[in-house]
DNA sequence: CGTGTGATTGAAATGCTTCAATTATCGTGG
DNA sequence: CCACGATAATTGAAGCATTTCAATCACACG
């Protein structure tokens, strides 16, 4: 018998997913962008320019860099990501339409951020913003939201980070996409990536070559078809959601 | 030549870091303690209630159950975590001296604490913290300031885990300690763990059997020596901070 | 002293990375 | 529209990293 390492027991698993479940990891968790009242989203048009990016724009911003703006996306992707010191990237997360990203840290962008396909977004002056903030506090309340909702995001990806292997990785990052209707046709279950094998890697922790054996397996059990490389056909969704849980090597 | 996945060039990498270390990396950071004013941390412990807990005390609080305080860290150490579905546990951060936690999301705590040896918590009603936040709205000011500090930390993490083997995980986990002057001893080089290989493992996403080897092999390369399983000795600060980089895998 | 727990070590198997080569896809210009 | 070149994506093969199951060792505590 070896109970060593039990530790485990400590601990009163049952309730706790089952209150969990119920509202944290809930997948049609509200994006931040409703968090936003209909007339902070007018305040915030008025005073926004629209900006286009193409996959081989520039980046938005770069860390690092003194921070002027704040942006919403309008449609498209944005990965934001950092850089380690060897010069490795990691991209920390992907903005969809309606997110809203790019806050100074003591008056610096922490991370980069650029378009990984054609994409549009809000451009908000950082002066005007804490203006509004001033005279609305509201506004200031809906910021406070915002990071905290990106801390609750980070957290998830955490576990996802140290928990799942990459197979799991991928199918969570599939179901996440699904659930935007931008990239998810539902009617007809055709799933748009709108990024490179290469972006998707640097969000998952691993190397392109990896996600493409990843892919073929997720297809070869069916769970996915892959129409072009940048759309899936998924064949089933209850079986990429089984796939997340278990151990991190298979049995056999 | 395979000029393929070189999409590598599209940054400006050297600047980027360079200025990155100077500012967002550097390892003498503030904690987030230190963001409350002298006055606010008076205001604090005059209605807050010293709490003690063992390491084999019951949950501070566990992830669903409703949020009624926010707790700081007098001394010791708490491990803050999440389980996922399949009922495996996750820890995203340990909370040192100094640090706050427990912050509700909508009324609920979000995370489990844990303490992971011998610690005293300074308890604070939710309900006089937030009474207090409306006489000051600087400490309204610094629990926004606190939450952007645990996004930070949290994509710390994540660059951690997607980006190094789990060596470097622990000479990264091993260099942050090194920090805290209530867990180093800079002049005897001396390190206290205060936790199990358990907690370490579900900290770096392994497991305990790897963070043995794991140690074992910082001992081999001389970067540190294990006197107790719970007490380090330093033996090359530099070398450890040098092992940070550099692929996941070896080159031979 | 046993006993139980935490920590380490062993051995086998699998996952992942790496380097290399091949195939597919896309954009562009003829 | 097709051909072409460049880039993206996939596949192969070898080797290292990590997990897993199992066994052993160390140590604290009754």
């Amino acid at each position: 018998m070896t109970l060593a390492f039990d530790n485990e027991l400590d601990d009163h698993l049952p309730q706790i997913r089952a209150r969990r479940f119920e509202r944290i990891q809930s997948r049609s968790r509200p994006r931040a962008g409703n968090l936003l009242t209909p007339r902070q989203q007018t305040s915030l048009k008025s005073i926004s320019t629209i900006m286009e990016y193409r996959r081989s724009s520039e980046h938005v911003f770069t860390e690092g860099d003194e921070a002027h703006f704040v942006y919403a996306v309008a449609s498209g992707m944005v990965r934001v990501s950092r850089c380690s010191e060897a010069g490795r990237r990691q991209i920390l997360i992907f903005m969809m339409p309606g997110d809203v990203f790019g806050f100074p840290d003591e008056g610096y962008y922490a991370n980069s951020a650029k378009a990984v396909c054609d994409t549009a977004l809000y451009r908000v002056p950082w002066s005007q913003f804490s203006e509004l903030m001033r005279h609305e506090p509201d506004m200031q309340m809906s910021l406070f939201t915002r990071v905290a909702f990106d801390l609750r995001q980070a957290q998830k990806r955490i576990m996802v980070l140290g928990l799942q292997n990459v197979s799991q990785r991928l199918a969570t990052f599939i179901l996440d996409l699904m659930t935007h209707a931008d990239f998810y046709d539902a009617q007809k279950r055709k799933l748009a990536l709108p990024l490179s094998r290469f972006d998707l890697a640097e969000y998952l922790g691993t190397t392109p070559e990896t996600v493409a054996r990843v892919m073929a397996k997720l297809e070869k059990d069916n769970l996915i078809q892959r129409i072009s490389p940048r759309l899936l056909e998924i064949r089933n969704e209850a079986g990429l959601e089984r796939s997340l849980g278990g151990r991190r090597r298979a049995l056999n």
